[in-house]
RNA sequence: GGUUUCGUGGCCGAGUGGCUAGGCAGAGGUCUGCAAAACCUUUUACAGCGGUUCGAAUCCGCUCGAAACCUCCA
């Protein structure tokens, strides 16, 4: 069997994955920023590292996989800005910014839910770890990297450069990042514009303050990553992920500060995930082209022509390359949910078969087919060693769905494949389908409780059609599809 | 302007030197009272121009086009 290799950016190249401590992963991912509700584009990330984290517990591994949440820094409400934040309000009437944090958390884990994604090991917030990232910028003063103006602190990128290799992750030449920065802004407190804040002073109408020795402020936008991946996973871990965007000035800035403070860049594998774009733009808010999650789920936005369930949405992300961008559009997922449907449906074919329908023969009547099925199931595990190719495994997957429904309307004899065989594809469904890209059925509910009316209508039907009544039997059909029950007829019934 | 990446058929998207990717849509057929589903068959590709090679969608160069980052951004 092939190993486990993942594209690092950091090297810009795909690597064998060797854990630092055998058997054991340490994964930081970063989390989202509860000041708004999430987008589309957010989905992507944590569906990629939650089946890339699916992939390394599916491969023996002990992970503890640790996604933050930012829930520190400048927060406002939508539609209710300045005027709050000069505060002669009472208390219940002011914005008050854990409400909002608290409000945005749940909203992120309700989706979290809806896509199937697990729960990290360790979801820490920034607001909880204020002391650590305190402590980590005192650190980088004392080893002269910073220097404090004013109530805030900043970090010396041109110091740490003539040292350490800024700008290696994004590509970026620090000489070129200094030339294009003549504009000398004579407001701005920063020794030079690369400089990023490690802790900022806050305004008196800021709304989100600790103490720190450099008087009231909140920290920069960089050091709680640092902080809370040093503090759970130690000085040097295995993966660190995040959306592509990250990369700079983010996780530039993330290695720099730790490797002033634990004299080691965090983490050996950087893994980004790309963009999904809509009409060929990055969707964000600066953008004004977002499509939130909940606006999915439903369907209400004007870009929208239906609603898209969330397995949908997590298999039209599944069948790009984690690596490259992804378009939106409606047509793409409907196209999405068309195939998912016909993939889950020979999914549970595949499980009926195993209630005993199959001839189970111990030897393949057709070796031919039944080596075939075979290979392209150990391929699987091929393609997702391939840096997680997640689009090569559901065409593979896809090439067997013929080969499942043959088996039930007997184009393909009984017993052409072995039991064996059959129960090796069973395995491999529920493993790859299940476990690592972390789909499920998505009406199984709803399906519990309507099963006993549909049975009865089905019966009548059936009845009707014996006497070879049609009228009846169309009618009861087609208001079954109206009410999106659709009715197959088979030759046993 | 700099850095990085990309340009595949009607749409979405794999593929990095020789082997039908796959999904959706379209066409024909089998089955069925009809329909749907399923199964079988099938049409439309590799931005352009050069080069390397026995052979290139795949490597190199140029041209054109697009995106991300350089400011908060998944």
């Amino acid at each position: 069997m092939s190993v486990l290799k993942v594209h690092n950016s950091y090297t810009r190249q795909k690597e064998v994955f060797t854990p630092l401590t055998p058997g054991h992963v340490g994964m930081y991912v970063c989390g989202p920023t509860v000041s708004g509700e999430s987008h589309l584009g957010h989905a992507r990330p944590f569906i990629t590292f939650d089946f890339i984290y699916r992939y390394l517990l599916h491969l023996g591994y002990k992970v503890r996989y640790v996604r933050n949440i930012t829930d520190a820094g400048h927060f406002e409400e939508e539609g209710r800005e300045a005027e709050d934040k000069i505060a002669k309000k009472a208390t219940l009437e002011k914005l008050e910014p854990m409400e909002l944090v608290q409000k945005y958390t749940n909203l992120f884990h309700w989706a979290m839910r809806q896509f199937n994604n697990l729960d990290p090991s360790i979801e820490p917030t920034a607001t909880g770890h204020i002391v650590e990232q305190i402590g980590m910028i005192e650190t980088i003063i004392r080893d002269g990297y910073a220097y404090v103006v004013n109530g805030s602190v900043y970090f010396d990128v041109k110091k740490y450069a003539a040292r350490y290799p800024y700008g290696k992750l994004s590509g970026r030449i620090l000489d070129d990042l200094l030339e294009t920065t003549r504009d000398l802004d004579s407001q701005d407190e920063k020794h030079n514009r690369q400089d990023f804040a490690l802790w900022k002073s806050a305004p008196p109408e800021h709304i989100m303050r600790w103490q720190s020795p450099w008087g009231e402020g909140f920290p920069g936008w960089h050091i709680e990553c640092s902080a809370m991946s040093t503090k759970y996973l130690g000085v040097e871990f295995d993966i660190h992920g995040g959306g592509m965007d990250l990369m700079f000035p983010h996780h530039e800035s993330e290695i720099a500060q730790s490797t002033i403070c634990n004299k080691h860049i965090p983490a050996r594998y950087w893994l980004h995930n790309n963009m999904i774009t809509i009409n060929g733009k990055k969707m964000g808010k600066s953008y004004g082209n977002v499509i939130r999650l909940t606006e999915m789920f439903s369907g209400n936005h004007p870009l929208l022509l239906q609603a898209y369930s969330p397995m949908t949405i997590r298999f039209f992300i599944l069948q790009t390359h984690y690596r490259s961008t992804l378009d939106f559009s409606n047509e793409a997922l409907q196209a999405a949910e068309k195939g998912l449907k016909r993939l889950w449906e020979a999914y549970e074919l595949l499980q009926k078969l195993a209630a005993g329908q199959e001839s189970s023969s111990a030897n393949a009547a057709d070796p031919t087919l039944d080596d075939k099925v075979r290979r392209q199931l150990s391929s699987l595990d091929d393609f997702m060693n391939d840096d997680f190719n997640t689009a090569k495994v559901l065409a593979t997957l896809f090439d067997l769905v013929p080969v499942i429904n043959s088996l039930k309307t007997g184009h393909i004899a009984p017993g052409a494949l072995s039991s064996a065989t059959i129960s090796l594809t069973r395995k491999y469904f529920t493993d790859y389908l299940e476990n690592i890209l972390g789909l499920k059925g998505e009406f199984a509910d709803e399906d519990h409780k309507l099963t006993g009316v549909v049975d009865l209508l089905m019966d009548i039907r059936r009845d009707a059609r014996t006497r070879k009544d049609y009228a009846t039997s169309d009618k009861t059909r087609n208001q079954l599809q109206q009410l999106g029950i659709i009715l197959k007829d088979e030759k046993d019934g």
